[in-house]
DNA sequence: CAACAATTGACAAGAATTTAACACAAATCT
DNA sequence: AGATTTGTGTTAAATTCTTGTCAATTGTTG
């Protein structure tokens, strides 16, 4: 792409990916910003000032294609693409993840799963077989992934996350609770679930605070 | 507590904890700002101004009492309280978090897990039963349950939180995939895991443009 | 116990983000 | 066809968030 977008404006795409996607299965075919800032509780100033960071896709007088907005902030994304991905750490979490259908209709492909524990090796996700870590690198090499996706504890992850880079995986999805240290050229999105909870648990006891 | 702390703070805090918590178990008695900063990768004037919204927690020429700071930022994030909890969806997402002992720890307690699908009831995760939907109003009500975790598909989701609002859910974190629409003082902390994978696509796709 | 080093808390300056305002192009109405 | 309305793109203002600086305070050392 281009320049650098803000972090801010990136993170809001998928939610307008989402509301957008309601409103072309609800056929509707075109929306105005002002319209679609009631819809989605932002300003419609902001909508406008984000999709501009991208260049123009609205209409004066006719506001934004629906179905065209949604496919240039798929492109956006990256959701044109193709990416192959695997699944470490086979437990409730990641068999989870691994059996979520929409990613793949994303493009997100499942290629394989693994672990350490013996008992679930061999065991199967919608065809994909857990694999013992030892298959771990040879893998990645010859299957193109692009995705590792963490599901194991913190304790195990950062050892992990060394022989993902050494292998040349491009990107992790972290749902261990640490702070991964890899090269810029991997990305990182972490999934701290303990966060949220914990940021849920600050917004319940300061509203009981703030009305006792 | 106080006044308007911006919600960019709060969502630092538990990664503060996290690291404190390391340092506890390490037992390091006290740590400056400037030592966590390069620890943590962020300004020591940042970490700072963040504890500064709550009151003076270092001294002058000694800097932060490791035990001292984790228990008032555990008392800020609320983790001083118990949470009754109960899950709704008792898939392998909904059974990965009961199975989570980690917040049990954290004073999160699971009180009930819930699914309509009959197969499953009666199953169990740690000694607690999957329950079916008509149960949940009574259950909410008798057990004092605070937070409800929303681990259902989205079509179902809408609805449900209305059966909590009305039972007197406190808060719900929400992992389904549709913004939850409740009276503002129920809670809601939302882990949307697909936005957060768009965002990742994003950066391998940003990454690569800018590197070919 | 005085001098010095360390380090916070406070505040100011600087960035970034969000909201508002508006000129004007496109669509629609008469 | 001309007038009116709609609604974008853009620039400007307001707000929020982050970083840098420094006086004041405390701990440490000889």
């Amino acid at each position: 792409m281009d320049k650098d977008i803000s972090r801010a404006v990136i993170g809001r795409l998928p939610r307008y990916l989402r509301y957008l996607g309601e409103l072309k299965d609800k056929n509707v075919e075109r929306i105005s910003s002002s319209e679609l800032s009631v819809l989605m509780k932002v300003t419609a100033s902001q909508i406008r000032q984000d999709l501009n960071n991208f260049g123009g896709f609205g209409q004066q007088g006719y506001g934004y294609n629906v179905d065209y907005l949604y496919s240039e902030i798929s492109k956006i994304l990256g959701l044109e693409h193709q990416y192959n991905f695997i699944i470490i750490g086979a437990g409730n979490l990641g068999k989870a993840l691994g059996g979520y259908l929409n990613f793949e209709k994303r493009g997100f492909i499942l290629k394989g799963m693994f672990d350490k524990d013996p008992a679930l090796i061999g065991t199967e996700v919608r065809d994909v077989k857990v694999m013992p870590m030892e298959d771990l690198p040879s893998f990645i090499r010859s299957n193109d992934i692009d995705i590792a996706v963490l599901t194991i504890p913190k304790e195990g992850a950062v050892l992990v996350a060394k022989v993902l880079v050494e292998n040349g995986i491009k990107a992790i999805w972290n749902f261990a609770h640490v702070d991964l240290d890899v090269p810029e050229y991997v990305q990182v999105e972490n999934v701290h679930l303990s966060d949220s909870l914990m940021k849920l648990s600050y917004n319940i006891s300061s509203y009981m605070e703030n009305n006792k």
